[in-house]
DNA sequence: CAACAAATTGGAATGATTCTAAGGTGCAAG
DNA sequence: CTTGCACCTTAGAATCATTCCAATTTGTTG
């Protein structure tokens, strides 16, 4: 079998990016930002440190930290809450929204039209002025959309 | 001028509410749910705790808490997150999305007809029944609408 | 290489909320 | 009435995600 190094799982974008913002790539942002990429469960801090310490043993929780607030900042990544519980991280930059499954406690991407987004801001009352609508649902999933 | 006893100033239905749930009407839960009517701002915990310790001195921090998760609990008051903000609480029962002022940190209700959010559940894809959507917009509010 | 800036690290500090254990309160039998 | 008992309140300790800090480490530039 082949023994060449690894190809970087995301977008060559990060480095550029992160330049972007007079920023530097480092070995613990790229695997930080390909965990999140690899698998799109909207992860927690704990849990991307979880899936990011098996390849880089030495990294720390604070720089999880930081390196999530870095990509979230780098518009690489979006910071989603949901009452009080942890923050989640998602790397899906398409506008969308999020559905909480009360069963299983999984959050999955909910896409909707653009028109909607629109839609709900024109309905603000004169005077207010929106720059981020944020949707979320609360209910069960069938038992299928992992 | 005259001193009668206060009237309450809150829907009677309090004391039915918490009946029905099989718990008792208490000083410390009228007052909190007097207080969010009374200044619909969209309190925080410990503004809701200054704003009752002087009518009820002795009261605890950890009381008012008790007293709000009652009345979220018997449908009375909504709890309202922002971004991992200390959680705050409405007692508007019509359906409602928030706006969050980035500017002034302000709360202001925002209400939509019914139909939008009937509209987003619909828009769900086959397998997700939501029993609930919540809509948070972020942005300015031109100074008026306090 | 030397100097300096950017990034990482482990551990302490924060802050909202929850938990615990110890009194109160008030109706409901007896 | 008293007492029993379930419900409530209270102060303070405990939780837990996140942030802060001070001390290295790493990377870049001259
Ligand atoms: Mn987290
Ligand atoms: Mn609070
Ligand atoms: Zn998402
Ligand atoms: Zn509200």
């Amino acid at each position: 079998m082949t023994t060449a190094t690894q190809p970087p799982r995301h977008p060559a974008g990060l480095a550029q990016k992160l330049a972007d913002s007079g920023l530097r790539s480092t070995p613990q942002r790229e695997l930080v930002y390909d965990v999140l990429l690899n698998k799109r469960d909207h992860p927690t801090a704990d849990e991307v440190f979880a899936r990011v310490k098996p390849e880089l043993p030495g990294i720390s929780l604070a720089t999880v930290y930081n390196c999530l607030e870095t990509l979230v900042q780098c518009d690489l990544v979006r910071a989603v809450n949901f009452e009080r519980g942890p923050t989640r991280y998602c790397p899906n930059l398409r506008p969308h929204a999020h559905f909480h499954d009360e069963v299983t406690g999984q959050t999955h991407d909910v896409d909707l039209p653009e028109t909607l987004f629109a839609k709900l801001k024109s309905e603000l009352p004169p005077g207010f002025d929106a720059n981020a609508v944020e949707i979320t649902f609360r209910g069960k999933a069938k038992s299928s959309a992992n």
